[in-house]
DNA sequence: CCCATTTGGCAAGGTCTCTTACAAAGTTCC
DNA sequence: GGAACTTTGTAAGAGACCTTGCCAAATGGG
């Protein structure tokens, strides 16, 4: 609507017949991963393109190496159509998760199958320099046993907690990762793999992606995730896109002013996070009198067993969820809110439905569907890929045809 | 990020080369608003095209009617260069703003002067049918005084309170609008303009896009109107683009969990609307023991000669204002935060400096600039028009491009 | 008054895509 | 098993677009 320079100003760029043939490839290379092994027909159908030009564009993009023909559709009536596919090794993602007691990696070829993966426990306390040489000799494992190279990786996305500061090349608000607060700490993630393309990214705000590409999130245009597990965090979609913000701290929403407590005694912490987060659900037990309550899941069983206390526990927790959810809902209208992180997957079933009923009372006009995760704690690593992929491909892309132009 | 159908995917039209010849006459089209008087080599340099394609876009676009010669440039050496500009009867943009007291109403030409408009003062409680027949006079005097049509109005875009549901063609939320909450009623403001495509838009959204485009948020990417007046709202503009959620109704902060007492007390006012608002600020006022305190305006005033418990007002004003907006930035870590509205634009001064200390305890990280809008009244009206003119601007490249193809 | 400089127009050439036509390779039916 | 039919793939021709290169026109300065 706005632009800046003023004034408000339609697009448009202006090109030329050359460039009409890379936009025609990009189309034809975009349709074959949506529709996966595809003849030329229906390629010129789904285009809108003759099928001398989808010819023209498949042999360029074969010849380029990113895709390749893989049989004949016998069967039907007529004569058999050639089907191509997108060479699944044209491009390697390698897809990060830095959490708090694990690491966990994936490396998928250029259509999104994981061809090898590590879930490793962290001592915790590693340096920064300690953390990239343990995970480059992880991806050299990972890399050898999907048959690939190490400069074969296209890009590689790190999920991981606090928020990636461009300007320093630090971390900030991530105290479980001790040293990456330092300036430039985060270009030592370069060595990592090999000094290809990488990313980082808020974790939370991965899991918001993952949810979007193979979650609940699938076809929502305007979606939240709301991670509630030791710490708290949301992930905004938007038009389909993850938006991070003008810092990359959208979605920090564990400093929201909710329930009682001053709110300098909290600093630090942040109001919603110290009550509503795991810990803030065992406090609140022991203070009402449960014994024995070492975990929040401790919480939610006693509750599934009808436990008065933990009943009141799971109510009030209930009650800050819903009041920090009203907030984000006022602001945002989301089409869907998902819960995810250790409480939300847990404790979904107990919680949604006091969850919405609570805002009902909050909420100015229709509430969202409110939903828990089912990805589980493969949300970080699987938005990560999601992330890798789509940049990896126009990568992929770009180069090839940057490369193979003449002849 | 995430697309429909599972997972990510790149994306690229195809195209033939007669498209090709329509993206290079809207890249010019777009280059002339830009630069308003430009000459055909200046257009060769902007848009990376070659003087023939220069020359044979502007033939078409002259014939089309959206562009004409305007004398040569003169003065320097070499030959003199015929300029062209934007021929601004091109198109007619009707912006209306329906508010409480007031409507206003602009007819702007496609390059954005504004060539007639009115301020009249509402009656109140007009039914649908009485307000439109009341614009439809209003706007056929501005169109005489502009000597223009009634049918050259490109587009018209209604400002208003309230959510415009779009299924059930109704205004939701709107109290100040009645009989617009009937199934259907908006249709009613086709009739104002002689049934030219229109555009309802809520208030406070339009005003965050004039702030946008006219404001304090040109060239910002990410901002937030906060409109603070008889009621509460905000705009979000998001990526340069006014977000508006999946039931238009994002941004609708007056049932913000703020300020003391009980949701279920202030129910369908809202929270934050209750304590924050104008209304709220008199109502504080006389509670604290002022007398004679009739207007918002009347506790600022007494502020500012430093009255003792006027100071206490606004200084609770400004907390209220400042956790509202602590919940804002943690969702959205907007750039810039606007104050707008009544309360925004006569107290801005009063208030900015306490909000941004109070927000400095509240927030995690950098406050965002908290400034005052400049637009003062004006904001939804130059809102209409800004997001008129890009629209009408496509509509009327559409509408010629589609015309005129033959010869 | 002549020259350097810039602008505008025209013709030729190259690239892209589409349409049309035809050859190639299956399936169906007798 | 073979003929007819249907679908796929390729080749040639034509149309549309943009660019390069060249020349005429117009302006200011010397």
């Amino acid at each position: 609507m706005c632009q800046s320079g003023g004034v408000v100003s339609i697009g448009g760029t202006a090109s030329t017949t050359a460039v009409l043939r890379v936009m025609n490839e990009r189309a034809v290379f975009a349709e074959i991963f949506k529709l996966g092994k595809v003849s030329r027909p229906e390629l010129a159908q789904a285009t809108g393109l003759s099928k001398p030009t989808i010819s023209m564009a498949l042999t360029d993009l074969e010849r380029a190496r990113l895709v390749r023909p893989v049989g004949l559709r016998t069967g039907s009536t007529g004569r058999a159509a050639l089907l191509y596919e997108i060479r699944p090794q044209a491009g390697w993602v390698l897809a990060v998760d830095v959490g708090r007691e694990f690491v966990r990696l994936a490396l998928a070829d250029l259509v999104g199958d994981i061809a090898a993966r590590r879930d490793e426990h962290r001592k915790g306390g590693e340096t920064p320099d300690e953390l990239v040489a343990w995970l480059g000799g992880l991806t050299r494992e990972l890399v050898d046993e999907a048959g690939a190279a190490l400069g074969d990786i296209t890009l590689t996305v790190f999920g991981t907690p606090g928020i990636h500061d461009k300007e320093t090349g630090s971390l900030q608000l991530a105290p479980n990762l001790p040293g990456w607060d330092r300036p430039g700490a985060i270009e030592l993630l370069a060595g990592v793999a090999a000094d290809a393309p990488y990313v980082v990214e808020n974790d939370v705000d991965l899991a918001a992606v993952g949810e979007g590409a193979y979650g609940l999130g699938q076809g929502v245009d305007h979606f939240a995730l709301v991670w509630i597990g030791t710490g708290i965090g949301m992930g905004v979609v938007i038009d389909g896109k993850l938006y991070r913000g003008a810092q990359g701290a959208a979605g920090e929403i564990s400093y929201l002013p909710v329930g009682e407590g001053d709110p300098l005694v909290n600093r630090g912490r942040g109001m919603l996070e110290s009550v509503a987060s795991a810990d803030g659900v065992v406090a609140l037990a022991t203070r009402l009198g449960m014994k024995g309550v070492t975990s929040a899941k401790d919480v939610f069983d006693a509750a599934r067993a009808a436990d008065p206390v933990a009943c009141r526990v799971v109510a009030t927790e209930a009650d800050h969820i819903a009041h920090a959810l009203a907030g984000v809902i006022a602001v945002l209208d989301p089409q869907l809110v998902v819960l995810g992180g250790g409480i939300g997957v847990q404790a979904g079933d107990l919680l949604i439905g006091p969850v919405t009923d609570c805002l009902r009372d909050l909420v100015a006009l229709r509430v969202p569907m409110i939903k828990a995760s089912t990805l589980g704690t493969e949300a970080v690593l699987l938005g990560a890929m999601a992330v890798g992929l789509t940049t990896a491909r126009d990568l992929v892309f770009e180069r090839a045809v940057a490369q193979v132009p003449p002849d």
